[in-house]
DNA sequence: CGATTCCCGAGTAAAACACTCAGGTTTCAC
DNA sequence: GTGAAACCTGAGTGTTTTACTCGGGAATCG
């Protein structure tokens, strides 16, 4: 039971524009640098943000991603399932057909059912406010690289 | 975010267990049958969960394996656990190392945690009892293969 | 025009998964 | 004391998934 990269990383790059993209756009380049995630794999990761409706793009110099909705509109559930985290631990195996379910079928779709809810009710903007996330989202303007730390506060 | 077969099969198997495991114990040819899972594999999950001390096995014919502990003593994340299902969702990637940490680091481990503390409130017992269980115990006993209907009350 | 950025499909090395196999040891029943 | 039933063990293996990369194209700004 774990997530992959792209789940991670979209959760990660969203809370990244939630805190950068107030205003205009900000392209994935930064983000890539910032959260130092590479940046092709953040492009493949943006398409399906984009499909699932969460992110707007502006293409050409000076473009880049932002919320497609306010921040307290988009939940961790959202953006999981936008990037094919299926939050789901229901039967595949051999074990489990529909015609003679397991013993368990019901137990994981119940409990599927208990983590997307949990999951849907956190939203993007909850998880911005949090404390460590603040403290970290400044330090990583300050150190980003070839910027003046002066600029924290634009 | 799925489970593997492991941790799929091993609970199923439990289950198995401490519907029919009352008195004595219970072959896993009889699990594998009654469960549609592969003998070998189950051999192989039982490693597990005898090494995590959640079952007590009884070597040569007529042997099988019991609960080690009451089936209210014994918990989801037990299982999940011993069967190498660990329930972290945390950051492995080269994103994020103890040094600096990603933006979401604290996220998945406080969200470990409240899935770990939820699957840890779960007891076989609890499971076993649930209605749809229940009765799919019982038909699994009357449809099972080489034995006579008239055995359920056994 | 040319740099910057989003957009897109395909490819690929490495890891994880879901098993299988070939044997060995212990115990029961006759 | 022999044979069958069951647990025990380590190793192997085909398939799938993951976590990316690559090469190119199209829009936009200055």
């Amino acid at each position: 039971m774990k997530l992959t990269t792209k789940g991670r990383y979209a959760v990660t790059a969203m809370m990244d524009l939630a805190l950068h993209a107030k205003l205009d756009c900000v392209s994935l380049v930064d983000v890539a640098e910032r959260q130092n995630i590479s940046l092709a794999y953040l492009e493949q990761l943006f398409r399906s943000l984009k499909k699932a409706g969460l992110v707007n793009s502006v293409r050409g110099a000076k473009g880049g991603y932002m919320l497609a909705k306010s921040d307290n509109e988009i939940s961790l559930a959202d953006i999981l399932v936008a990037s094919d985290e299926h939050i789901n631990l229901a039967c595949g195996g051999s074990n489990c057909s529909d015609h003679t379910p397991c013993l368990t079928h019901g137990l994981w779709t119940q409990l599927s059912h208990q983590f997307y809810e949990f999951l849907d009710s956190k939203s993007l903007n909850e998880l911005v406010k949090s404390r460590d996330v603040q403290t970290m989202a400044t330090m990583q303007d300050v150190t980003q690289i070839g910027n003046i730390p002066v600029q924290i506060s634009k």
